[in-house]
DNA sequence: AGCAGAATTGAAATCGATTTCAATCGCCGT
DNA sequence: ACGGCGATTGAAATCGATTTCAATTCTGCT
């Protein structure tokens, strides 16, 4: 059903009957009645696409999806979605082919240059990330979930990863330990070099050096969990605590310390960060997992909810949000043996 | 840059640009490639609003997430997303309100009638699946990834969930297991029916029967796992063997059992569903996880396609296919003690 | 050269809404 | 009764592409 139509059947003209759809001032609280309710009984409901071409309006925020299929992902989005159903806006998850650095850029510009999208959302950002000079230059609104030290502005939401990990170290640090090892996320991202930072600070105030052969980066997962942790663990001096970057790698890094005849918060400490999945909780490893714990679903939401305000218009330098991690203890950190 | 514009710096109408770019035939070769490289140059992109209320195609597949996160989902997107990254189609997360199945069908007649996308995909359906009913009289084309009974035509993609139990449970019962557990899915889901289905039919074939006592339905997480596990093993005449739903319900199986003081694949058998999952991987489990093995991200690659085909006009009632699924025997599995 | 027919190109209508600007209606005070 | 004003309503332009149908330019052939 059109407008045309519709309108003809309400004996209306289109004008007014779209007035009174969008909720403007100057139609009669009578026919705007009327006419709601019989765009109920008649079916009535406008052309997004119609809408759109005229308001300029796409009615979707763009999340650009690597093919790795990220862990996190489904959290976030689904935190999005939480908040955005009830404005009206879609998630459009743009496939991206990028190879490199060039075709991702390149895909963000199509995105945004074909106007399917009032706003993107950029993740994982590095400290110099192009995409963020990119979108700026094309005048979409768009947010960072994670920072960037890129000059040009741009609205972010981050955790406190910094500081997360150096106050899980230093949780080591106070207990005893002085040969941390720390499983990081994928190398280059603000986020890992951020937890580095806290990593190596908080030996610092200690007087100590965090041990650069104790340091690696990879992706969350249980196998590089694994992997990474009976490194540490059989080499010569191995390591007492292993600081690890989320709790799917956690899980690699108690299997590890299991297969090697260990236990966990006995013979090796382990803490990790928590994104907080519905499937997987920190809570109920066996031992229970120390964690600091920042809830990805909550991010996304957020992350929504400014890229709303955004797209309303609001300045993007006066968006920036910088979460604290909560430290929670459980049994999985200990005093070394 | 609009059409007009660019057209006439081109020198050329906007009829014969559309045409270039759209690979009509009837444009010389030597305009074609002079407009497609200028219009690199200038960087014009058609206005994809216009396009669409023009021709109707809206370029996107509706995807419905519910507010619960689902651990799949990530994964069957990331593969929608691989098929549909060259053809030129998004993916239209749409943000689910449901409370109740009238808010979920409600919620699917609003995105389908404003015109937002071409085809939907719906998941997870049930026996006789309302939604079905719904796009089925909206005649938008749509994708089943499971199956429904009901009597309306739909084009689907399932895995041989029966078949999976079936065999699953047949190698338990060939080992000598004779009291096996089941932690199914979600009641009421086709999927559940069916793996359900399975592990009664497998007990049929040998004259046993399925013990009610030892099924449940639930969400797939490690809690739920443990939970039911725990339950299961504690219980005077405890089951020797469990069927898990998936990797994660397995994880908590897994850990049910060794807070029993019990070993897996020796003092009790674990066979699971393993939707292959990049961050956990059941040969990397200890005991190496036994397995029924459907890739997850591969059905959303081919779901893309079929639905693909399905726009293009293909018939419905010709895209059925059932996925066999691989049975893959590892240390979870051994006779009982 | 001249012409039919094929190969290209363009003008204008169209998709279905929103919004500007103009028109009408009803009510009030004098 | 009438001018004026605010409250409603409508006609028509517009968003930026695609596509029909008509016009023009090229061919090849006699």
């Amino acid at each position: 059903m059109k407008l045309r139509e519709f309108a003809k059947q309400l004996g209306l003209s289109p004008t007014t009957v779209s007035r009174a759809l969008s909720g403007y001032p100057e139609v009669s609280e009578a026919t705007r009645a009327r006419v709601a309710s019989e765009a109920i009984r008649l079916g009535y409901r406008p052309d997004i696409n119609a809408v759109r071409l005229k308001t300029g309006r796409a009615g979707a925020i763009g999340v650009m999806m690597g093919r790795s299929g990220e862990i996190h992902f489904a959290e976030f989005v689904s935190g999005m979605a939480q908040r955005l159903e009830t404005a009206d806006t879609d998630i459009l998850i743009t496939p991206i082919t990028a190879h490199n650095d060039d075709d991702e850029i390149q895909a963000y510009r199509r995105l945004v240059e074909s106007r399917r999208v009032d706003a993107v959302i950029v993740h994982s950002p590095r400290p110099r990330d192009p995409r963020i000079e990119m979108l700026n230059s094309l005048g979409v609104p768009f947010l960072v979930h994670g920072r960037s030290e890129t000059e040009h502005v741009h609205a972010w939401l981050d955790i406190d990863n910094e500081n997360a990990v150096r106050r899980s170290t230093e949780h080591l640090l106070d207990l005893g330990h002085r040969r941390i090892a720390m499983i990081n996320g994928l190398r280059g991202k603000t986020y890992s070099i951020h937890r580095e930072q806290g990593f190596r600070l908080a030996h610092q105030e200690r007087g100590l050096t965090a041990d650069p052969n104790l340091m690696v980066c990879d992706k969350f997962s249980d196998e590089s969990g694994f992997r990474h942790a009976r490194s540490f663990l059989e080499r010569a001096n191995a390591p007492t605590a292993i600081v690890a970057g989320s709790t799917m790698t956690a899980l690699g890094v108690y299997r590890a310390v299991r297969s090697l005849g260990m236990t966990v918060g006995q013979d090796v400490s382990v803490i990790a960060h928590d994104d907080v999945f519905p499937y997987l909780t920190a809570e109920n490893m066996v031992p229970s997992l120390s964690t600091t714990r920042s809830s990805m679903r909550a991010a996304g939401t957020r992350c929504a909810e400014l890229t709303l305000q955004l797209i309303a218009g609001r300045a993007a330098d006066e968006i920036h949000e910088l979460w604290p991690v909560e430290l929670i203890l459980r049994e999985s950190t200990a005093p070394p043996p």
